[in-house]
RNA sequence: GGGUUUGUAGCUCAGCCGGUUAGAGCACCGUCUUGAUAAGGCGGGGGUCGUUGGUUCGAGUCCAACCAGACCCA
């Protein structure tokens, strides 16, 4: 009767499959994190520790989650979990910015335009509320743990409160100021529209070119280098809207651009050079002569003299100047045009605007009083004429903004706004800009240069506008006097008193009220502002309205991480209300991470077809290929995706998930209070193998998560997998484990080591293979209940040996000598000599520490070269031949030997196989 | 047009202060194994380091310009 030898071998299954199946698997895996309360657990764990407050930067309801926000939660997510097991105690809220113009258009394109306000709100909340559910289980989907249960809202009663509240601590300490601002205007609406209101159609306008009279020749002639003051000179502007001329506070010149002077019938006319043969052949003056030619830095701030109006004006110089059209000299209306305005700022020039709110020039207006703006155009033109300013006329066919209600030209138009003023000091006699340059400078960015693109825009950022004339929004909860225009002066005990209400009632409280319940007699002088705030100031207060609230949370936070729009969104809203409130950046680190590009490094869109829903991926391949994706692209530039990618990231997926197949499978008998050896009597190779896991944690644990560098952390994890493991330690560990007694020390021993092993990389994993890493912890510890979320790194045995440096210069050694040894039996197996390395036989020799390291493996170096016979002798030049054996191969551990049924029950099988089967075992020292 | 930023093998990434023949994993090719098997081992091929100039004894690495992307402005 022969015997089944495969059967005296240790080959032990595992319930963790090859196949990871995640798209089906993980639903239900998600389900049961619920049910067993997972986050509500890990509070209670990690009670007491330190904090990392990762705050949510809140997506905004509406509409799907694309891969960008997928991106973006994942990343947060893996630092949480990582930072959960170096020790912290990393509470995540997650958030939802609710209010805004954007759901007021899908909720007037599902419900009509027509809705009485009150109403109208109503929808716009249970809008937000739909599509926070959408999203929410989507999130959910990607395996991103957190409070989902009680995420903040912006538009949660208490966190509108907390909104106005931080509005009336920017305005107690002084930041808060009244100016006027150019804004899209639809006359018949009589209101203010958004960027996304206004549509651009072709109109017929007016362009006529105007002269404004120098009146600083002398100043005109050493800008041009000539000798005697200049006269009859002339700025000429291009425009298209005579209407605003009544409104012109400068000429403005591009200070790098050359300008020319040139002499005309008309006078001497100054144009940039290189429009002025064009300007000069539609005024019929070609061929005109040059008198002088100098950059428009130098014309700045000679005076000039308005076309009508008495008024001196000063050149001016911009970015916004170009020489596209016109003349490169451009009319300036800080009332009539958004660049206008903000060019005028830095000049400090006046914003008067003469159009009221129904398109009519005001009483006050000279010449135009009564006129609306179009009966204005050809007015303007004849006083030009006039006045002899004209120089050309001319009609203009251009795209034109309209309302998208009305289908009528709209105007740009000052209107009163609230700032939140950048330079101007505030009560504490700070100024805002400064204090948000230090926050820039006290905080820590990633990748570096985060800061330089922070310290830039703040830098030349115009005041915050934060009022909008709209229905969904956060009101400024302002009485302001009828007569004078000025804040109540009791507005911040009033503020507060609303805000307590808001609490309560939401908005609507605000919009609801009626004055003289907070006001008494006096209402009668006041007026309700109307004005809601700005949405970017909703979420720049979170860390106000949730940080300071939220009783787990802390202030400031360790950390915001948005994408790297986000310099001018929230990582700019934040720092202002910020420093405006508290006097700082109400975060310590900022990371930023690109967005998500297509195969090509193009941007993903519609019509090019090239989007990749994170929906998909998650239903098709798992939620954890698209986690180890995140994890593997470097994000401080923009993340590549496709399918090729994809696929790629698939593969290394397979590599982690068999690698951890053959721990567990191995481990499978092994029970580490009753089975582990202790790290003294481990063999010399299992203490290497701890070494080399313990090296690559620390180095993980200790330098690449921290420093947010997950592609570099699952490079270094991949590659250990790859070679550490798979090419070398578990290659060589087979013979030991499937061939000694299954409770031998030699096999207890490399069970040990794989304890370790496979502890410390299921632990580094999880951060983001969350799904994966689970599912094997639980098949390692027999728990369902467990997960590496709950545990810190591992710990793995002190080395009490004191050699530990040594022995893994003379492993790595060995090692290289092994990569030798490879190549020579693989000559031999190209030439069909032999197959298996196991059918080789070594005859060495070496030399010195080589040597001396060879020989001190004994007999076990055959197994660590994976061959049935190695001898080594001393000798000066390093050689190795490889003989094919001669000898019969052993039925059960596939080594040649030749004492092959020496032990008369087994025939087929070797000494130390009938030893392992019958005998004591064989012993095993090194490896 | 301006600010910030990216461009190294088919893919994802290393390459510090400039210094031998530019590395790794995956993919690919060949092969072994069939006791990690829709796996694993071994060996191998593959790069004018976006382009062009410059600095230098020497440049993927420093400088300039250009090309092609990305984000935010205009």
């Amino acid at each position: 009767m022969s015997i089944d030898y495969r059967k005296t071998v240790n080959l032990l299954d595992t319930p963790f499959p090859m196949r990871g199946d995640l798209a089906k698997r993980e639903p239900g895996w998600l389900k049961s994190w619920q049910e067993q309360q997972r986050y509500q657990k890990l509070r209670q764990i990690a009670a007491g520790r330190p904090k990392f407050i990762l705050h949510d930067g809140p997506p905004y309801a509406n509409g799907d989650i694309h891969i960008g926000h997928a991106v973006n939660k994942i990343l947060k997510d893996i630092i949480v979990r990582s930072k959960t097991q170096s020790g912290f105690d990393a509470p995540y809220v997650p958030g939802w910015d609710c209010h805004g113009l954007p759901i007021e258009l899908m909720v007037e394109k599902l419900h009509g335009k027509d809705i009485p306000a009150a109403k109208f709100r109503e929808l716009c909340r249970e809008y937000a509320s739909e599509q926070i559910a959408r999203q929410k289980k989507d999130f959910i989907r990607l395996g991103v743990l957190g409070d989902w249960d009680n995420p903040y809202l912006t538009m949660a009663f208490k966190t509108e409160a907390d909104i106005v509240r931080t509005l009336g601590k920017v305005y107690e300490n002084g930041y808060l100021m009244k100016g006027e601002k150019p804004v899209h205007w639809c006359i018949e609406c009589g209101s203010a529209l958004a960027e996304a209101e206004v549509e651009y159609e072709d109109k017929t306008s007016p362009a006529i070119d105007v002269g404004f009279r120098v009146l600083e020749g002398d100043k005109l002639a050493a800008a041009f280098g000539l000798a005697a003051p200049v006269e009859d000179a002339f700025a000429v502007i291009w425009t298209t809207t005579p209407w605003t001329l009544p409104a012109n506070q400068a000429v403005a010149v591009s200070a790098s651009l050359t300008y020319q002077l040139i002499d005309t019938p008309k006078g001497k006319l100054i144009l940039v050079k290189e429009l002025a043969e064009s300007a000069l052949k539609r005024y019929g003056f070609e061929g005109a002569q040059v008198l002088g030619e100098t950059v428009g830095e130098k014309l700045d701030m000679i005076r000039l003299q308005h076309p009508f109006y008495s008024r001196e004006v000063p050149v001016i110089c911009g970015d916004h100047v170009t020489t596209d059209a016109g003349t490169g000299l451009v009319h300036t209306a800080p009332a009539h045009g958004l660049e206008d305005f903000q060019v005028g700022q830095q000049y400090g020039l006046p914003v008067e605007n003469p159009v009221a709110d129904n398109g009519r020039y005001k009483s006050t207006t000279e010449l135009f009083a009564g006129l609306s703006v179009w009966e204005a155009n050809p007015k303007v033109i004849e006083t030009l004429i006039e006045k002899g300013t004209l120089i050309q006329q001319d009609k203009l066919l251009h795209s034109y903004p309209h309302c998208w209600r009305h289908k009528t030209p709209i105007i740009f138009r000052a209107t009163a706004q609230w700032f939140i003023g950048m330079d101007q000091a505030g009560n504490d006699s700070q100024v805002l800009r400064e204090r948000a340059k230090q926050a820039v400078d006290s905080t820590e960015f990633f990748p570096a240069w985060g800061r330089a693109r922070l310290e830039a825009m703040i830098g030349n950022r115009p005041d915050w506008c934060v009022s909008r004339q709209r229905n969904w929004g956060v009101p400024m909860t302002f009485f302001v006097h009828k007569e004078s225009g000025e804040l109540h002066p009791d507005s911040a005990a009033l503020l507060e008193q609303v805000a307590l209400r808001i609490e309560q009632q939401g908005i609507e409280a605000w919009f609801s009220l009626d004055a003289a319940e907070l006001l008494g007699d006096d209402a009668a002088n006041y007026r309700k502002l109307s004005d809601t705030l700005d949405v970017w100031f909703d979420s720049g207060s979170t860390h106000f309205a949730v940080l300071k609230q939220r009783p787990e949370l802390a202030w400031p936070a360790d950390l915001y991480l948005e994408g790297s729009d986000q310099h001018r969104g929230w990582f700019q809203s934040s720092l202002l209300t910020g420093c405006a409130t508290i006097g700082r950046a109400p975060y310590q680190q900022l990371l930023t991470h690109g967005f998500v590009v297509d195969g090509k490094g193009m941007k993903m869109s519609k019509s090019k077809g090239n989007v990749v829903a994170p929906q998909k991926v998650n239903d098709t391949l798992g939620a954890d290929i698209l986690r180890l994706w995140v994890a593997s692209t470097d994000y401080s530039g923009e993340l590549a995706i496709s399918d090729e990618i994809l696929k790629r990231v698939t593969e290394s997926y397979r590599r982690l998930r068999n690698t951890i197949r053959f721990l567990l499978a191995n481990l499978s008998d092994f029970d580490p209070m009753e089975n582990a050896v202790p790290y003294e009597r481990l063999s010399e190779i299992d203490r290497y193998a701890l070494m080399m896991a313990k090296e690559m944690q620390e180095k993980v644990t200790g330098e690449l998560y921290p420093r947010y560098a997950f592609h570099h952390a699952m490079q270094e994890i991949v590659n250990y997998c790859s070679e550490d493991l798979g090419a070398f330690y578990l290659d060589v560990l087979k013979d030991r484990l499937y061939t000694t007694k299954a409770d031998s020390h030699a096999r207890r021993s490399a069970q040990t080591a794989l304890y370790h092993i496979t502890r410390s990389l299921l632990l580094l994993l999880s951060p983001v293979l969350c799904f994966t890493a689970d599912e094997a912890w639980q098949v390692l510890l027999g728990s369902e209940e467990e997960t590496p979320l709950f545990h810190v790194w591992h710990e793995f045995p002190n080395p009490t040996l004191g050699a530990e440096e040594a022995l893994v210069a003379k492993w790595q050694e060995i090692r290289a000598f092994r990569a030798e040894v490879n190549k020579e039996i693989e000559a031999l197996r190209s030439a069909e000599k032999l197959g298996s390395s196991l059918q080789a036989e070594l005859d060495i020799t070496a030399d010195g520490e080589l040597y001396q390291h060879l020989l001190s493996l004994g007999d076990d170096l055959k197994f660590v070269l994976i061959v049935s016979r190695v001898s080594v002798q001393a000798g000066e030049q390093t050689s190795i031949t490889v003989t094919p054996s001669e000898h019969a191969k052993c039925e059960r551990c596939w080594h040649y030997r030749a004492d092959i049924g020496s032990h008369a029950a087994h025939a087929t099988v070797c000494g130390r196989c009938a030893d392992n089967i019958d005998g004591a075992g064989e012993a095993r020292v090194h490896a």
